[in-house]
RNA sequence: UGGGGCGUCGCCAAGUGGUAAGGCAGCGGCUUUUGAUGCCGCCAUUCGCAGGUUCGAAUCCUGCCGCCCCAG
């Protein structure tokens, strides 16, 4: 019995915990598989594999890999294509690999500098997803006849009375629903995320289990087109005037305290990295005057924010009557708000936090949740200090 | 060069004879598909320098150096 049999019949349990929810007979599916060259999405590809519908893989190639070559825990490029071409390999699976490098070049990579330098803190992940993934991947995948684009993400798609609603992961550590809040209703329908329901370690023991090349990759979790962490770096060989050096400055008093290599190293919230010393209590970054080239501080008091204006709403399925929750950093928590306007369709609205909350930085995404259940998002525009 | 004050970790700052608090900054770690926050740990064998007194001094004495203030 070859291991080719055992990728093909895979333990009934598994079968049960993932399902691509799609009219049977599967075989009759066509299923693509979005691969990044990591553990999630190959376990994805063997699942749907396994499955028993036609699957093809698809990879992205998002940015050119002399930049990121060697690099450990990266996606969509050099290595980790190669990965995903010998994880489809091994699957039996179609494998096929887009060059879309320029667009991502423009719709984040640009952005994400642009964003920067306007004194806000992006997040690449979102519009990479927004973009490269859920639009042109997935016309991609409708153009190749699929039923279905799949990912690796950590989320879950939950059918609701009113169609299908997107929920956080059941493995809340691995929860990435804050990267998916700006997902439309018509993507979510073709999307699956056959991972939403799985713990990691689970993950990583199928992967193990089917001996694919990628089972003990490191998980990403850093920009995937930033080697070394080092964004300004990025930033700064995009846009030389990053380095423009400014005053960093008191949110009260207006005392210079220090200076600053660039306003690009900086985001509302943050602490560490001032190097302003003889102060009775720590300062935070308050604010950050791009325009002005300064870097605004204060006590962490002069952080708490009342409310925050959202643009570019985004909302999936309807507004239910109930407590909503919204989180303003991918690793805070969700804290009860109160929603003023409509959100979706592009429009602007404002959260209002029950309590005062800290560190929300313009140009993040604020989602917006009700329970489990993702409601939506919009990026963070301004913000109302509490007083 | 009259008078007064001061000189303790990068910064602020306790400690006036018993063997160097604390805060800020910094560094390391945990956490993490955004370098936020948070949490944990580390961070002056040494108190401007040189002598002296003392069982023992950053703390007392002497000299020197440096800085500040008031007079000039």
């Amino acid at each position: 019995m070859s291991d080719q049999t055992a990728i093909l019949a895979p333990p009934k349990a598994e079968r049960a915990a993932v399902s691509f929810d799609l009219p049977e007979p599967l075989t009759a599916r066509r299923i693509v598989v979005a691969m990044s060259g990591g553990v999630d999405s190959s376990v994805v590809a063997a699942l749907a594999a396994a499955s028993g519908a036609e699957v093809i893989g698809v990879t992205l190639q998002l940015y050119d890999h002399g930049a990121a070559s060697g690099r450990k825990g990266a996606c969509c490029a050099g290595d980790d294509i190669r990965d995903a071409r010998a994880v489809a390999d091994r699957l039996g699976i179609a494998h096929y690999v887009f060059d879309r490098a320029s667009a991502f070049r423009e719709d984040v990579i640009d952005r994400f500098a642009d964003d920067y330098l306007a004194g806000r803190t992006p997040v690449p992940c979102i519009r990479c997803n927004m973009g490269a993934k859920f639009t042109d991947l997935l016309a991609t995948a409708r153009e190749l006849g699929a039923d279905c684009l799949a990912t690796g993400h950590y989320v879950r798609r939950v059918r609701g009375p009113a169609g299908p609603e997107l929920h956080r992961a059941a493995d809340p550590a691995r929860d990435q629903s804050y990267f998916l809040c700006a997902t439309t209703e018509a993507q979510l329908d073709f999307l699956r995320f056959p991972l939403g329901s799985l713990p990691k370690d689970e993950v990583r023991r199928i992967a193990a289990r089917l001996a694919l090349i990628v089972a003990g990759k490191p998980d990403s979790q850093d920009i995937c087109f930033v080697p070394d962490r080092d964004y300004a770096k990025v930033v700064r060989g995009l846009r030389p005037e990053a380095a423009a050096a400014g005053e960093i400055v008191h949110a009260a008093t207006g005392a210079v305290l220090g200076a600053h290599g660039g306003v690009i190293g900086y985001t509302v919230g943050q602490r560490r990295g001032l190097e302003i010393g003889g102060q009775a209590e720590p300062l935070y970054v308050v604010a950050i005057d791009a325009a002005a080239r300064r870097v605004i501080v204060g006590p962490r008091r002069m952080l708490a924010v009342s409310a925050a204006r959202l643009i570019e709403t985004n909302r999936i399925g309807p507004l239910p009557h109930a407590q909503l929750t919204a989180k303003v950093r991918s690793l805070a928590r969700p804290v009860p708000v109160t929603l003023e306007g409509g959100l979706g369709d592009g429009a602007a609205a404002t959260i209002r936090f029950a309590s005062p909350e800290y560190g929300v930085a313009p140009g993040q995404a604020a989602v917006i949740y009700s329970g489990d259940r993702v409601l939506g998002g919009g990026w963070i525009d301004s913000t109302q200090a509490f007083v």
